[in-house]
DNA sequence: CTAAAATCCTGGTGGC
DNA sequence: TGCCACCAGGATTTTA
């Protein structure tokens, strides 16, 4: 499911539910989901009160009343639910965070790539993430920074976490159309006034998407709307929305990639 | 260094 | 229907 925009649908949709309880327990149902030592997890989680959940990049973080941070990413398929233990748990629940109100939150993710993890320190799991591209004091000029001596391709590049945080497939694609430029391109070639549409582009897409609340995929997540204004993405072979040409799908750094050939160069 | 491929997983879809 | 190949929002690790 998700990439920037999602999951901070997601953290703005927790903190109502959450936001001032307190855990009661851990239940793992599928152990390669947890980072930390399960042991660890179940003894030091239970009496800590949520006293914020932000994002950073894709992940969620839990800033707990003993200090430590309960970190999750959702990777492909995650989602997060609060519902009351008395509920059915749906069978693609992987970990379950008892409540201190009789509820629950569960972490659903049918693929099982989702992680969680307890730290005390957070730079243990965010520490080497780029910049956000979001915040107010990332400039275009920091931006312009980041590809100094960079090589290679930029989709790949804007896929790289440490490189810039919480674009994902779609909104590299998205982005990509939005500056026109191709995402094969060799970074050391683009100019500075490329870079320049590409940053605009990048924080308008991502803007964009959270404005709707994220895009939905199938049943994995709900209520958002982006997917109905994909530019370029998942529409290979239709006819671009600017120019008419088809847009084409090509397979760059492994990862399926959307593009005009004709308006972006 | 870049870069591709394999890995972790399940489920939906489309072709035959 | 059944079977099979292929595809999917991520990110790390292995192999060239």
């Amino acid at each position: 499911m998700p990439e920037l925009p999602e999951v901070e649908t997601v953290v703005r949709g927790l903190r109502g539910p959450l936001v001032g309880r307190t855990f009661t327990g851990v239940t793992v149902l599928w152990p390669n989901s947890i980072k930390t030592p399960i042991p660890e997890l179940q003894e030091r989680l239970p009496g800590q009160r949520i006293e914020a959940i932000t994002r950073r990049a894709k992940y969620l973080q839990f800033h707990l009343s003993g200090g430590d941070s309960l970190f999750l990413h959702l990777k492909m398929s995650g989602d997060l639910l609060v519902e009351p233990e008395s509920e059915p748990r749906h069978p693609h629940v992987r970990t379950v965070f008892g409540l201190d109100n009789a509820h629950e939150l569960r972490f659903k993710d049918t693929r099982k790539f989702g992680r969680v993890y307890l730290v005390a320190d957070p730079a243990q799991v965010i520490g080497k993430l780029g910049p956000e591209p979001l915040a107010d004091e990332f400039s275009v000029e920091d931006f312009k920074r980041l590809f100094e001596r960079k090589k290679g391709r930029l989709k790949p590049l804007l896929l790289n976490q440490e490189f810039i945080a919480g674009v994902g497939n779609i909104y590299a694609d998205e982005s990509c159309f939005l500056a026109k430029i191709d995402p094969r391109r060799a970074v050391d070639t683009l100019s500075a006034e490329e870079l320049e549409h590409l940053y605009e582009a990048i924080r308008q897409v991502l803007t964009a998407g959270i404005n709707h609340k994220g895009a939905s995929f199938d049943s994995v997540y709900r209520g958002g709307e982006f997917q109905d204004h994909f530019q370029v993405y998942g529409r290979a072979d239709e006819p671009c929305l600017t120019c008419g040409t088809p847009i084409i799908r090509v397979v760059t750094g492994g990862r399926s990639t959307h593009f005009c050939p004709n308006c972006q160069q």
